[in-house]
DNA sequence: AGGAGGAGTGCTCTTACGTCA
DNA sequence: CCTGACGTAAGAGCACTCCTC
């Protein structure tokens, strides 16, 4: 099994990966997804991969597609809405859209769209689409990835006051910091899926190994002399240098004493007790 | 052409609140 | 009046996507 790269597997460890965008995509009811880097910490050798057949995976329909199946879907929550939130939640933020461009002093245009002071200003001739493309300062930047270093979500509170020292309307600011959780989550997911591919290949070449050595004592069993038709319990073999030892008297009298340090150690299995 | 990143959309989950038995 | 169950609305966060630069 070999994974070239995220898009190509999904990991079957809690790792719940988003597969390549450009996927066949049915209109399946979403589910959500486990949390990917709670559970990657603390991960087990003996984990197993697979690749994701996973029918809950989620497939999103297109925002200009969509619609159609989405509106069902809503009908599941829990203790939330039992009808479509679709045109609620539109007038939501339009709402707080427009309570938010009228807390912000700076900003006096009234298109939803636009999205700087600058861009308000470029604004006036007319741009196509009405969206235009933000392109934060460095000092933004730098400000916001500071913020960030420090909290990763912001309250109310603070993002008004982040948002009124970067002279961007608040709903910017939790846009940026949504998209920065993102990404960040992406970078991790990533990194984790490398390190479990070695873990993977490192598992697979013990695995290997100790089938070797497994093969390898199966034969010289076949072939033992005399003395080895002791219970077993009394006998030890040490694997790397093939010589047998008795473990109660060894010590004292057993001309097979080795004081070698073995050669044969791995972290996952048991010292030679030979040796 | 392809990547980076800002923004839109729809969904789930949580919480607060009102109503009713 | 109190209490638990239930429905609804609102807010936050996330996944996915679009689109511009």
């Amino acid at each position: 099994m070999e994974f070239e790269s995220l898009s190509d597997a999904g990991l079957v460890l809690g790792l719940s990966l988003n597969a390549s965008p450009s996927m066949a995509t049915p209109n399946y009811i979403t589910t959500k997804q486990p949390c990917v880097t709670e559970t990657m910490s603390s991960f087990e050798p003996s984990l197993t991969l697979g690749l994701s057949g996973d029918p809950n995976r989620k497939v999103v329909v297109g925002g200009d597609q969509g619609g159609l199946c989405r509106q069902d879907s809503t009908v599941i929550s829990g203790g939330g809405s039992s009808f479509s939130n679709v045109s609620v939640k539109r007038d939501r933020e339009v709402g707080s859209e427009e309570s938010e461009r009228v807390s912000n002093e700076n900003i006096s245009n009234s298109r939803v769209m636009s999205t700087s002071v600058d861009d308000v200003e470029d604004d006036d001739d007319g741009s196509i689409n009405g969206r235009k493309k933000l392109r934060l300062t460095k000092p933004q930047s730098a400000l916001l990835e500071e913020a960030f270093k420090l909290h990763t979500s912001l309250n109310p509170k603070q993002k008004q006051e982040l948002a009124r020292e970067l002279k961007l309307r608040p709903r910017q600011v939790e846009v940026w910091f949504q998209n920065r959780r993102a990404r960040t989550k992406l970078k991790q997911t990533e990194m984790d899926f490398e390190q479990l591919k070695k873990c993977c290949e490192t598992l697979r070449d013990d695995n290997r190994r100790l089938h070797k050595e497994l093969q390898e004592l199966k034969a010289l069993k076949s072939s033992q002399p005399f003395y080895m038709q002791l219970p077993a319990a009394t006998l030890t073999m040490c694997p790397s240098c093939e010589r047998i030892g008795d473990t109660k008297s060894s010590a004292v009298k057993n001309p097979f004493n080795i004081a070698a340090k073995p050669h044969y150690y791995n972290s996952f299995t048991n010292p030679s007790a030979a040796c």
